[in-house]
RNA sequence: GUGGAUGUAGCUCAGUGGUAGAGUCCCAGAAUGUGGAUCUGGUCGUCGCGGGUUCGAUCCCCGUCAUCCACCCCA
């Protein structure tokens, strides 16, 4: 008689426990005051659209990808696939309530509907940072140094950033005389890393005959100092020229900042998106760089075409939180928390109901998140509670100790217990070793 | 979307054409309120789901769902 609906989730959707959830909480605290401390805002925006918004100048893929459907009214919607297109159709929209330049980071959820694999899902996090209404290297070298900071805030200092400008490259591709062939050749390029040099040639050989093959090889080669690369690629590309002058610019504030350590100029990194036309980001964790990028973004000539007749530079960059994790969890360097509790208050004695309550009320007013356990309990189930939640101190308060008139402090870790002759005491002595925590 | 592997207790995994086990975890007791050792006993499974073959399927076949890997694409 038993027809329960069998508990499960979509494939590529996912629960997050609460240790899940609260690194995950934690990230984005760290990725807000990395973006907050170079002035970026944040804003949200709603999860559906309209389809003919989302989807207005995609095609290929993101058509396949995109979660359409009608809703209840007959609506032709769809969900966010990314942050990019509903920032574009927000500014198009609320430009004149804003102000330029406009800084803002968004995180949030998006979908598309691909295939599974490890940090590919159908449903991840976004984390957007972007700079609209200005085009010069001072931006460009903003979104750069943010992504450092950003990396730094996540644990991830050890990865490195590869650039490139998209302009120079495509002044190469007009000089060899295959412009007309960019988009296949610029995939194609984009995959150097994974499928290695000789089928990569032998694919852009099909695409643009052997002699270009030849050339784009050799224009792609990234095993040079920045400089070095910088000038090879203006030489290929035909000269000096504005591209190349920005990313000498933004080199030098790179150097300039400290970071240029952790920054390389690869000619093989275009990105795949086509809505890009200067400058190019993609960072990969130095220790598994299979993984793929983390964070990429890069310079958009025109934001919002679509939408506005207004005309809107913008650099940007988007970290991929779920392949973040996915990265960290497989280098074996999760921090893993269960709860947000400091201290527990054990439950041993039901005439002292009141003095528990008490006794947390004066631990959360020193800031210190504690709690009651809510029921009389043997203490080897109340230590074995609080362990699990990876709370440090229990606050130990039985018939003896009330008879004694002290509150026991125990440290779960340790098992070592100190007496206190009365909360202030306690409150004070946790405030000072939780702090340390 | 295409191809391959996998899916058995909360967790990690064995196993068999006759409706299932180990370790761990959890619960109780030895020790009647301060947990890391030991011993004893115990709970927990629609063997992913649906269908087929069979006297009988967790095992064989088909489908389906999910996870992982490769391609594709990308965060």
């Amino acid at each position: 008689m038993s027809d329960i609906i069998q508990p499960r989730v979509l494939k590529g959707f996912r629960d997050f426990l609460p240790e899940a959830e609260i690194e995950r909480a934690a990230m984005m605290e760290k990725l807000a005051g990395a973006f907050r401390s170079y002035g970026f805002v944040p804003i949200d925006t709603p999860a559906l659209e309209y389809a003919e918004i989302l989807l207005g100048k995609a095609g290929g893929e993101t058509e396949k990808q995109v979660y359409r459907f009608k809703d209840a009214g007959g609506r032709d919607v769809a969900m966010r696939f990314d942050l990019t297109v509903p920032f574009a159709r927000f500014m198009a929209e609320h430009v004149a309530e804003l102000y330029l330049p406009f800084k803002r980071y968004h995180m949030a959820k998006v979908w598309r509907g691909e295939n599974t694999q490890r940090g590919r899902y159908r449903e991840f996090v976004q984390c957007d940072f972007d700079i609209v209404g200005v085009d010069n290297a001072a931006a460009d070298f903003e979104i750069l140094s943010v992504i450092r900071s950003a990396m730094t805030a996540l644990g991830a200092a050890d990865s490195t950033v590869r650039m490139n400008n998209r302009g120079v490259f495509n002044r190469f591709l007009t000089r060899l005389g295959v412009a007309e062939r960019s988009v296949e050749i610029l995939r194609t390029v984009d995959k150097l890393a994974k499928i290695g040099p000789e089928e990569t040639r032998s694919q852009l050989a099909e695409l643009a005959g052997a002699t270009a093959a030849d050339e784009l090889m050799a224009f792609i080669r990234a095993d040079e100092a920045f400089g070095a690369t910088l000038d090879r690629i203006e030489r290929l590309a035909g000269g000096p020229a504005e591209d190349s002058d920005r990313l000498r610019e933004i080199y030098a504030m790179a150097q300039a900042c400290g970071i240029a350590d952790k920054v390389v100029l690869d000619p093989s990194i275009t990105r795949g998106l086509d809505y890009y036309t200067g400058v190019v980001f993609e960072t990969f964790l130095d220790a598994m760089p299979e993984l793929g990028s983390v964070c990429s973004g890069g310079r958009y000539n025109d934001l919002a075409s679509l939408y506005t007749k207004q005309r809107l530079p913008g650099v940007g960059a988007s970290v991929g939180m779920d392949r973040f994790l996915a990265g960290m969890e497989a280098l074996g360097r999760p921090s893993r928390r269960g709860s947000y509790s400091r201290a527990l208050v054990m439950n041993l004695d039901d005439a002292s109901a009141v003095d528990y309550q008490a006794a947390a009320a004066s631990l959360r007013a020193a800031g210190i998140a504690c709690e009651v356990f809510p029921e009389r309990r043997k203490p080897a189930q109340q230590f074995s509670y609080a362990e699990k939640k990876g709370i440090a101190f229990a606050l130990i308060r039985g018939e003896e100790e009330k008879a004694r008139g002290v509150w026991t402090l125990r440290e779960l870790a340790t098992r070592k217990n100190d007496d206190f002759d009365g909360l202030a005491a306690l409150t004070a002595a946790l405030s000072s070793v939780a702090s340390e925590a």
